[in-house]
DNA sequence: GTCTATAACGAGATAGAC
DNA sequence: GTCTATCTCGTTATAGAC
């Protein structure tokens, strides 16, 4: 694809990446609620106008931004995951897992901007969708693998929930067991709980090892989905 | 105490409280990153260096706000939790759990100052802890009274986590076992894991109705830290 | 002593004329 | 695309009212 590209579409993608690498130091410099289209002008030696040629509007820009870091966070964790034999799924899951901890903690300002507080004012369109799911696809994938192998119970739901739990499981993955589907759910907020809390310093002065603390919660996160031990 | 207050104290309280409403006002507007000293004086038609009597420094209002929220989100989860009887574990966590996000889903501004994104420049003093410990102190004191009854088996640590565990359990909870504490500090958390992805709309679309999820999701939370089930 | 108001600083954002 | 005049901000020094 970029082998294909005429010298007017490789010079564009060259100045949208350098937008992006500017507005990603301002993220880290002063939070994305004062993300300016100005100072980014400013600091890569243009005019705030030109800008408009490449990103019709601030949202967008931040669009773009939020896009590129659920993909830079999906594509770690796939990367890490394809390592891993198809057979060990414990291993699996705990890999994935620990691809997005450091992932989150390399990249913490990008990290607040997709899971932290939402930006005032700003309101994710729906084409973030597709990026912001492929780590819960991920772990999908790895409880489906395991629910092809022998009988493997599917999780139990209150009577209450089993509407929600049915609807979700239709939505999400219709050959998975619903109380497993929810508990996937609840498994995912929980892991990027886990990480939020250490990468945003609420575990500072608590947790002075946080690696292998986060191994083992991830580890039982599994077991809470039915794989593993339990 | 605001009884034996003099004329004087009585109208510095009245004024502190109303810088604080306003500042509140504004972080739900623009954020905290957004929050200014000017802005609060002026929309109480005070000049900016009179806020100066009230609090020293931008920071120090912030501050005050933080420990604020804190205060209220465990003040909430304490009043929920008091109502329960003291024999019913089960029910006095995951009342606890649902005063926590009941509360987070009233002020969800205020949820994300002390969960959310860190506000850039601003590093949160330790007067902060005590109030911040509120909600785990309340859920450590109810794992407490479980492990006073019949024999409670503590939960395992893997051997790389033992040091660590110990450490925490000496410092938190020495009556405690260590796996168990640090089964605490995961769920904890997971708990805000959860909430967060509530309150920042991570769940849009996907959880139709949170409540019921929340609340088994909030009992499994128990059982993995050995209350309940299992 | 306790408060509020005026004025100013240095730094940065912004809007509009050119 | 550039320049300038006018805003904002946090913060301090100072002077005067109660």
């Amino acid at each position: 694809m970029s082998t294909a590209q005429g010298a007017r579409a490789r010079a564009r993608t060259a100045v949208t990446a350098a937008i992006k690498d500017e507005a990603r130091r301002q993220l880290a410099a002063e939070g994305a609620a004062k993300l300016s289209l100005r100072a980014v002008a400013r600091e890569l030696g243009m005019v705030s106008s030109a800008l408009y040629r490449y990103f019709p509007s601030r949202d967008d820009l931040l669009t773009a931004l939020i896009i590129d870091a659920y993909d830079s966070l999906g594509a770690a964790a796939e990367a890490a995951h394809e390592k891993i034999p198809d057979a060990d799924l414990m291993a699996r899951w705990t890999t994935t897992c620990e691809a997005a901890r450091a992932w989150a903690l390399a990249h913490p300002h990008e990290y607040a901007l997709i899971y932290g507080s939402p930006v005032p004012g700003y309101s994710a369109p729906v084409t973030t969708v597709a990026a912001a799911s492929r780590v819960g696809l991920l772990l999908i994938g790895i409880v489906r693998d395991a629910h092809r192998g022998p009988g493997l119970a599917g999780l139990s739901v209150p009577a209450g929930l089993r509407p929600e739990a049915e609807r979700m499981a239709a939505d999400l993955a219709p050959d998975l067991p619903p109380g497993t589907v929810i508990a996937m759910t609840a498994a995912w907020a929980q892991l990027f709980g886990l990480v939020g809390f250490e990468v945003f310093g609420q575990f500072n002065r608590l947790v002075e090892d946080p690696e292998p603390f986060f191994r083992h919660a991830a580890a039982r996160l599994a077991e809470s989905v039915g794989l593993g031990g339990s």
